[in-house]
DNA sequence: GACCAGGCACATC
DNA sequence: GATGTGCATGGT
């Protein structure tokens, strides 16, 4: 029989975020390949400093794949230089878009269907995809149902007695993928709103007062 | 001026 | 296999 919702904290947290925070349409790009190039460039930084880029790049007519894609290299790292680590970044847009390109054609489409192991597998065989960067393209650009974790992710867990302060990344997404149906939506909002609690009251220094999370089992101090 | 931010690859032990 | 370090901008 199925636990009742306060036998499940994992999913007591998310119905108290989604109370308080209301739905929050993940993720913030208007097109696919912005989704792509956004989860690239927020790499270990700040989502304003990625705004900055995103919108030089849309000045420029460069916010697309193809457009990465004929981009040389200078002009690539001229563009996103505000979002930081710009010759890190540039070189793994490029390196994405060459095997999107080399190997499907150029459609993301066909690059984020199949089975699913196997895509993601290709995915962090890129140089500079890594199990986050790959989970967040996959679930928000390919609508695929897989759990995104982050540092908010981490921290906000930790804090809550669910995972031990050195899990992995893939311990961390088992808590959730476990606890909760497989539905693409329900991860979506759910990492979603991670971020909107983590963003406010679980940075570096907790301030726990006010957060709709305040009332659960927690400890600041992790 | 230090510290941090929606990671990742690589060197070294 | 675990730990440390470079990447680099802009906000606090």
């Amino acid at each position: 029989m199925h636990p009742k919702p306060k036998d499940n904290p994992i999913r007591t947290i998310y119905d108290r975020l989604l109370a308080h925070y209301g739905s929050q349409h993940w993720w913030p790009a208007r097109t696919d390949a912005e989704i792509v190039i956004g989860a690239i460039l927020t790499q270990n930084t700040a989502w304003s400093n990625v705004e900055r880029a995103l919108a030089r790049l849309e000045q420029s007519k460069c916010l697309t794949l193809p457009a990465i894609h004929g981009l040389s290299r200078p002009k690539l790292e001229a563009l996103i230089r505000p979002s930081g680590t710009y010759r890190v970044k540039a070189g793994r847009l490029k390196a994405f878009v060459d095997v999107l390109f080399r190997e499907f054609g150029g459609s993301l489409p066909d690059m984020l269907s199949g089975d699913l192991p196997a895509v993601r597998a290709r995915l962090t065989a890129i140089h500079g995809i890594g199990p986050e960067t790959a989970d967040a393209i996959l679930l928000y650009a390919g609508r695929r149902p897989v759990f995104v974790v982050d540092a908010y992710t981490k921290r906000v867990l930790r804090r809550h007695h669910r995972v031990d302060p050195d899990a992995d990344y893939d311990t961390v997404a088992n808590v959730f993928v476990e606890a909760l149906p497989t539905e693409t939506a329900l991860f979506n909002e759910y990492h979603a709103l991670l971020v909107a609690v983590g963003k406010e009251f679980c940075r570096t220094q907790a301030r726990c007062e006010g957060c709709p999370l305040e009332t659960l089992p927690h400890d600041a101090n992790r």
